[in-house]
DNA sequence: GTCTGTTACCAAATCGTTTCGAGTGCGGGC
DNA sequence: GCCCGCACTCGAAACGATTTGGTAACAGAC
């Protein structure tokens, strides 16, 4: 119904052929034939069909971006960090939520299968023999995919991730360092390779130091739902068999923790320090400062493209790279009594209408203190 | 290169329309045969070219999505909302981003409609004529287009929205009654349509109560950057100039500010009472529980993706329709002087540890009141 | 034994591009 | 006057699926 290539080519007097040069090898045409041709294409509204362009060429225009939850900023930044490079390459991104839900994911590797896409972005649910099964035989197919946010040990991919047992290493460090000895570490499902190895790095530190323990929470979901029930959980523990401090598996679940545990009279940092993950924008404006891990989101995602598109140009020269970041503590009120306190010492000159009240109850709000590296 | 239909017809022993037919009417053909085909895919992992199908058949299966900020997750929850429903019906959301970006949103435009998407759903940057006109154009051509997040009175075409105008009235009149005169309305760029008619709703019941006035603060965009810039500006105004009441026209604005404000030692909602506007998931959890004008998020996707799907499916014999919610204002601290006085005395059963600086610090942190419906 | 209807399959046309070998003029060198 | 090369343009063959009209085989009715 949409007037094809032909229709211009009969408007403009040319043939079929003409009309494909002037929109892919304008130089190739005489000026004079170009004109008419660009005029019959905007006098009859043509749109190129890209389906029969990427049937013929064999490839899409697309590269296709899977991710575990889409309500959570640290997949939107990633994916915006992808998208920019896409789009300097001139590929658009397809951008998909698997919801943490490994049939959804598999579908959804299917579909962008089907529609030949350029390349694949995927951020797995979890590393089941099926999933890695059916990533290599995409790959073999001739799709090149790109693991994100994990490091693929088992699988002979590019990929790019950020140490999260060095992560985990690292909230617990802090926490140990403050003096915690009870530590907990709340998030789910382990089934999650991330959540996993966040842990496995919590527990290593907690075992090493004499006299120290860390159990452990499981959620259903790294969601903010998620840690309101850890909160729920951990308030209603009775303080003397409680932890003091938490090791969150994302921001998602802190801040619902910090969010609950608060409302059940808790106190944040004086009874449960509180350490997250990923150090999404919001980390730093909730009820308490947050403490957090931070990941470098939006790079996460350019690097990923860049492999990727380094894969896909490439072709059969490329050798397969592992890209990994190291995480950076942020810490904040949320885990910082000593920050707290000391404060109202470092407070920047306060405006005419501050009182004391209000330099101590919100001190250090910006300050920030960081670690690793 | 990857295997063809053709190949699976040869290696099952049969023609290709009946390869396509196994996959496409499996009752027309003999369980034995489709059983043959059935193998013979799988043993040559054939894997049906999208593009090919979409080119003979003229449309594809993915209905296309541009929303103006994926990093605001009241867009993300919009996309969740119809990918729902797309998912239903098999149909894949491609969710683009547009940044509030016009001409970027035109190249996604064009680009869906390349690909011969089943429709489209937008929430447009803004209404500039070229828009409109390139939408009808698209519409002309046969691409049904449904705008999300915004009422289309200039163009004839499906659309769901909240009444912005009612949102900002929402707002404005719960600063006036709780005494403020003084408003400033914070947001922008004001070329975006929402932050017009939410700006609008506030500014018609200033003008209408004796004594009130409201200020407007432009920000460059819709983000915590913007608001921290705000408040910046907020926070550096004397306290005697500085308006009493700011209503923001979305979260992220809100908590940015807030955030920035109670850095320079303003206190919220003593000095300033700050109303958000969405109430994204992480409002409750802010620094001081950001009220804030809700909008059914999801339901806003779910709606626009059916409308889109009904026209898909209606053609010809489709009326456009109009679906307006309506938003609710809900109360937390950051406008709540009063709330936040009495709640000790509110206050739910505390746990043991809890002390009295505690429960005055956090009061009804759970609490909100709803007004309008 | 013919006719009708059903079931299961095939072969060819078709969708809208890109690509490529094959013209067609035309100007210039000899 | 002939030939060569250059600059354009043309036409037809793909790409891989769906669709459609047609045929073959067979059963049952008469």
């Amino acid at each position: 119904m949409p007037p094809s290539i032909k229709d211009v080519a009969l408007r403009a007097g040319v043939s079929v052929g003409t009309v494909s040069n002037v929109m892919n090898k304008p130089e190739v045409v005489s000026a004079l034939t170009r004109d008419r041709v660009l005029a019959a294409i905007t006098d009859l509204g043509f749109v190129r069909n890209e389906s029969a362009r990427s049937l013929r060429v064999g490839k899409s225009r697309t590269v296709g971006l899977v991710v575990l939850d889409l309500g959570n900023p640290f997949f939107s930044d990633l994916a915006r960090g992808a998208e920019q490079i896409a789009d300097e390459r001139g590929s658009i991104v397809t951008l998909c939520s698997s919801g943490e839900d490994s049939e959804r994911e598999q579908r959804l590797l299917i579909q962008f299968e089907q529609q030949r896409v350029q390349g694949i972005l995927i951020s797995p649910v979890r590393d089941t023999s099926q999933l890695l099964e059916q990533i290599a035989q995409i790959v073999k197919r001739g799709t090149p995919v790109v693991l994100v946010d994990r490091a693929s040990t088992r699988l002979d991919r590019c990929s790019v991730a950020v140490d999260d047992v060095m992560g985990g290493r690292l909230a617990a460090e802090h926490l140990l360092e403050r003096g915690h000895r009870r530590m907990i570490f709340v998030g789910g499902p382990s089934t999650i390779q991330q959540v996993a190895d966040r842990q496995l790095g919590a527990l290593r530190v907690a075992a090493c130091q004499e006299g120290a323990a860390l159990e452990v929470l499981e959620t259903s979901a790294l969601t903010l739902a998620g840690g309101q029930d850890a909160g729920r959980a951990l308030a209603s523990t009775p303080a003397a068999l409680r932890p003091s401090g938490v090791i969150c598996a994302n921001d998602l679940i802190a801040l619902g923790l910090l969010q609950e545990v608060l409302r059940h009279g808790v106190r944040v940092p004086e009874d449960l320090s509180i350490v997250g993950y990923d150090d999404i924008a919001f980390a730093e404006a909730a009820v308490v400062p947050l403490s957090s891990v931070r990941q470098p989101r939006q790079q996460l995602g350019r690097e990923a493209a860049k492999l990727l598109l380094e894969e896909i140009d490439e072709a059969e020269t490329h050798n397969h790279r592992h890209v990994v970041f190291e995480p950076e503590l942020v810490v904040r009120e949320s885990s910082d009594y000593q920050h707290r306190q000391m404060a109202p010492l470092a407070a920047t000159p306060q405006p005419a209408q501050t009182d004391g009240e209000q330099t101590a109850k919100f001190p250090g709000f910006s300050g920030h203190t960081t670690l690793g590296h």
